[in-house]
DNA sequence: TTGTAGGCGTTATCAC
DNA sequence: GTGATAACGCCTACAA
């Protein structure tokens, strides 16, 4: 129990002195490295740190330290498609240790992110994870910011990626190029063959390697996919619906639109519906992540299941078992879930 | 400009002997009280800094002022309503000031919540957002958190609820009676007549009241509302999913249902098509929050639009002027908007 | 194994 | 206004 009373702080020292040892005895005692105190003297003092509702201050531990314990969520944008599902893994699995989260979003822009990087450095915290991915030509200012980063685990932080692989750090991989495949594949299979696709950013390497896999998947089947079919468009539930704008007027209609995400595969449909399109009849749409939040809209959607809970905890196993040699990288791929969205479909 | 290299971090003590002063006058020139220190020692000082790429340490700030600069955000639980549109909501708000924001999940116990104030209460954030209700009965757990916030504010910490009126601190108050009450009252003007209420938990607040106001806009059109036809669940998708089902059971249809929430909402839905119902022809329903990842259901929801990131802009308006005078309550409110989901009925 | 003593980077206190 | 100097709470050689 502790005294919730509003009175001064209880510290280390004043465990030491109630338990009877020193400050250095106690300290270990609390948080040293394990088995350096006599037992009896260890129980001495955890039970007067119990007593005295003893709390240890982490600003004091990180600066003797030199690093705090904190871990650090950067994120790409608030507003992303990655940020909830990634932020919702992440944040389940610190909550399962006990641990906290400091978020901080790049605001969709490197230099932002160079910047945030920067004030984390300061922040010393036990290590950021990166989540979303990277520019498909990894330009100078993607470097600048894997610089700041390698600068940070040159002062004993630890980073761990969650994105593609090809990062100099840990990384957890969803395999993109995968899921487009698969579900490409799975599609075709049904007896889909006039696909679009919604691409969302060129230079966004997520994207990119989820369009590279819808077109491997079709090329396997022998589908086409004409250039024109691909449209691009921004990675959230807006350039969805401005794209599937763009698609209606092209008037090459298909019978199947492949969504890079799942929440550009919901703008699609609003527009879609306001286009005067039935759904699925007049069009299927799928899409990829299957958000939670997003597993009841109407027709059900189509998408690849994302193990983003696991993601999560991986992340924070890799943070918490560092490796000697060189970084290490966890792959983990996502499952396709047929839903109403996209039925088997009729002869045309 | 800073060299990213890889060395020992830059000190208030290298930048003072750079610019040749005290480390006191190098301190007053980067974060102390303003206008204490010549204006030309002042500009040499920032100068070095900028030179050497001095970049604070919060840690040793934090331990020194007795006080860190983070603000943290304590949620009910990562998987409640309120996780993403608040969040969001005040990490934009964060985001837009540069700051960076510590999210804690009190893991939807009160239990989990006072232990993570606790320690929150160690780490001596500048302030704590309280986000998300509380219960009806202010029971002794409730109170006990608000001893354990309290006693955090007597130690100089500030605290934030976004929630309801009537907890002892700065408070967001958004108006759930009025939402619940509005909505039920435009779905009456409407012409519906039969309603049925997806509660939500009878001892969540924020549920509480918004059942309150439904009941009071239908009052207030004369309509009746049976106690049957008032189901309680939880808080969520599942929830809605269930009690969605447990109306079906029921055999008392009505013409609309009022979900707390839209999350309840979309759940009930799913589970009103799974047994068959057509949506809105056969069954209207209507939900509150507005959360931007279910604008795009199908039909489109009717709800009350709540102004998330202007909460989150409150609260933190409220943290970085605090007043000498008592708790101070800012109030908002949402507005109703009317979707397809709730077309006019027909006559039945 | 335990205790003593010094240091981590900043701010705050007081003389000057 | 400025500069020594002492905290702040904890960790960790180093010596005992």
């Amino acid at each position: 129990m502790k005294a919730a009373g509003g009175s001064r702080h209880v510290t280390l020292a004043d465990v030491a002195r109630e338990a009877g040892v020193s400050h250095a005895t106690a300290s270990r005692a609390v948080n040293g490295s394990v088995r350096k105190v006599r037992p009896e003297y260890r129980s001495r003092v955890l039970a007067a740190a119990e007593r005295l509702g003893y709390v240890v201050n982490p600003a004091a531990q990180a600066m003797a330290r030199g690093r705090s314990d904190q871990i650090a969520l950067l994120v790409n944008g608030i507003h992303d498609d990655y940020f909830s599902p990634v932020a919702s893994g992440v944040l389940r699995a610190a909550e399962a240790e006990d641990r906290m989260v400091t978020m901080v979003s790049g605001n969709n822009s490197v230099q932002q992110a160079i910047r945030v990087v920067a004030s984390l450095r300061a922040q010393r915290p036990r290590a950021i994870i990166l989540a979303g991915g990277r520019s498909v030509t990894v330009g100078s200012r993607d470097e600048r910011l894997v610089e700041e980063l390698l600068a940070y685990e040159s002062e004993g932080g630890r980073v761990v990626a969650i994105s593609e692989e090809g990062l100099p750090f840990d990384t957890v991989a969803l395999d993109n190029r995968r899921a487009g495949f698969d579900l490409a594949d799975a599609l075709a299979d049904l007896g889909y063959r006039e696909f679009a696709v919604l691409a969302g950013p060129p230079e966004a390497r997520t994207a990119h390697d989820r369009v590279v896999g819808f077109r491997e998947g079709l090329e396997r089947r022998g589908v086409p996919l004409a250039e024109d079919r691909v449209l691009h468009c921004a990675f959230d539930r807006d350039g969805g619906y401005a794209a599937a704008g763009e698609y209606l007027l092209r008037h090459s209609p298909a019978q199947v639109v492949l969504a890079i995400s799942d929440t550009v595969a919901v703008g699609a449909m609003a527009r879609f519906r306001e286009a005067g399109l039935r759904l699925p009849q007049d069009l299927a749409v799928a899409g990829i992540d299957d958000v939670p939040a997003l597993r009841d809209v109407a027709p059900a959607l189509t998408t690849v299941r994302l193990p983003w809970g696991e993601v999560g905890r991986i992340a924070l196993d890799l943070i918490a078992r560092p490796s000697e040699e060189g970084p290490r990288v966890v792959h983990r791929h996502g499952h396709v879930v047929l839903r109403r969205s996209t039925p088997p479909p009729t002869a045309d």
